[in-house]
DNA sequence: TAGATTGTTAATCGATTAACAATC
DNA sequence: TAGATTGTTAATCGATTAACAATC
């Protein structure tokens, strides 16, 4: 039942985008349980927090989807994301670092999922070698090589302390891993073939300090020009870039 | 023994550079530690997988800090940079959310400290309420009011279920709350006093996903134009936006 | 002086958004 | 037809980076 739709191509779709719809697909998951079969860009835009022209622009990049006058269909909009993100199409991924953190993103009910299936995890921590977490058994760092070479994983989640991150990162590409989400704080130094996306929590505090810091050095005079905005702004940027994506 | 540079302006920092300053911190740290004592903007570069002329232009974002020809001495550098993020003057910080997410950010080396004081932990679960996380006794969501009001705190770490989160963010709100940091997956509607900064962590691992069957998509045909990268690239970007900064 | 490296200019690139013709 | 809403154009804004004069 696939339509002719299939040859739409989703690659070239700016990171930008790419970070907002899966906020979209959130919203319209809503709409679908609530019962509701259409949303207009003004209404996607309101609940996202963008603005209207940017969610036409975002989703016209899947495809002519909406219907002038009318808005989108719910679940067509819910489908052709999940095409995009190939949620039906699962792929493995390998956990390293069972702390906080790692045992945090497990349990958590909306990291894994989308199609993401988690196969491997792996400590260095002998208390922690052995012990179940999200179905799998934590596994020595010294099985990465075998276990991971042998399942043919690609993405792999790292949340090991800094000190590790480094040689871990080392191990997981050797054994075919090609697309690491690090949340050491860090900078990871792997091959070019490899993608790495940073998530550095501590910065995340010191950038929303910063503009703490900054409101206060302008004396909280009367803020400039407030006119006209109605909801608390902010966009959906994220920390990425591929290895792979600066070619000249 | 505050020198002339007291009023070096240190707003209007774009974000972009915010977001790379503690990147910097923690490479001039390492240096520091390791005894030495001026870096280039090269070697900043290398090491945060920056580009040393972004490096150089964010540096001047501080004042004129490096020498011709020499490159920035380590200690100035980190005491500019603690400056701008006024590492020195600590501010209380309310967390919400005592789940496995919570105490992974309270127990993680590197999420507080930086000036960031944990002064108060909620939650509304009476198993966690009583408890002790990160120096302080787990309170209920109840007394975020009476607490949150007369300890005048500003930022917040909203660390709840998706459900609960608009609820909490208002109650903080009305308890003087200006800034929250929002790792529940939903967007917050607050009013347009509040920066709001969200970190959704299902949607780094969905935005690695989409590249990884992205690149797939491409056939592993050869990879055009890798000429002359040696390195694993990739930025800081980060998600964010500040309810006032889009004031037209 | 010669070599190294900054600070900044100017070019480029990408992301955002107002506006509106197309069209349901 | 009249009203609504998309898809896209064009303007704008901001971020990146090569290049180089300034200068240690």
């Amino acid at each position: 039942m696939l339509d002719s739709g299939d040859d739409v191509r989703a690659w070239s779709i700016p990171e930008s985008t790419v970070l907002r719809l899966p906020v979209y697909q959130r919203i319209l998951m809503n709409f679908q349980h609530r019962g509701l079969n259409t949303i207009s860009s003004a209404d996607l835009g309101r609940l996202s927090g963008e603005n209207a022209a940017s969610v036409r622009r975002d989703l016209s990049r899947l495809g002519s989807l909406g219907t002038r006058g009318t808005g989108y269909n719910v679940t067509t909009l819910i489908r052709q994301i999940d095409r995009v993100f190939a949620t039906n199409e699962p792929h493995g991924v390998v956990l390293v670092g069972a702390g906080n953190l790692g045992r945090a993103l497990v349990h958590s009910k909306n990291f894994f999922g989308h199609g993401a299936e988690l196969l491997f995890v792996f400590d260095a921590d002998p208390l922690l070698i052995g012990t179940e977490l999200g179905g799998v058994t934590v596994l020595a760092e010294e099985l990465i090589q075998a276990q991971v070479t042998s399942a043919s994983v690609q993405l792999a989640v790292l949340t090991v302390p800094v000190a590790a991150a480094q040689s871990v990162a080392e191990r997981l590409v050797a054994a075919g891993v090609r697309y690491i989400l690090n949340f050491a704080p860090t900078t990871l130094h792997v091959g070019t073939e490899v993608t790495v996306r940073y998530v550095d929590l501590s910065i995340e505090l010191q950038a929303l300090s910063f503009y703490e810091r900054d409101d206060a050095a302008r004396h909280s005079g009367p803020s400039i020009g407030t006119a006209g905005i109605t909801n608390s702004a902010r966009s959906r940027k994220s920390r990425t870039h591929r290895s792979s994506a600066k070619p000249r």
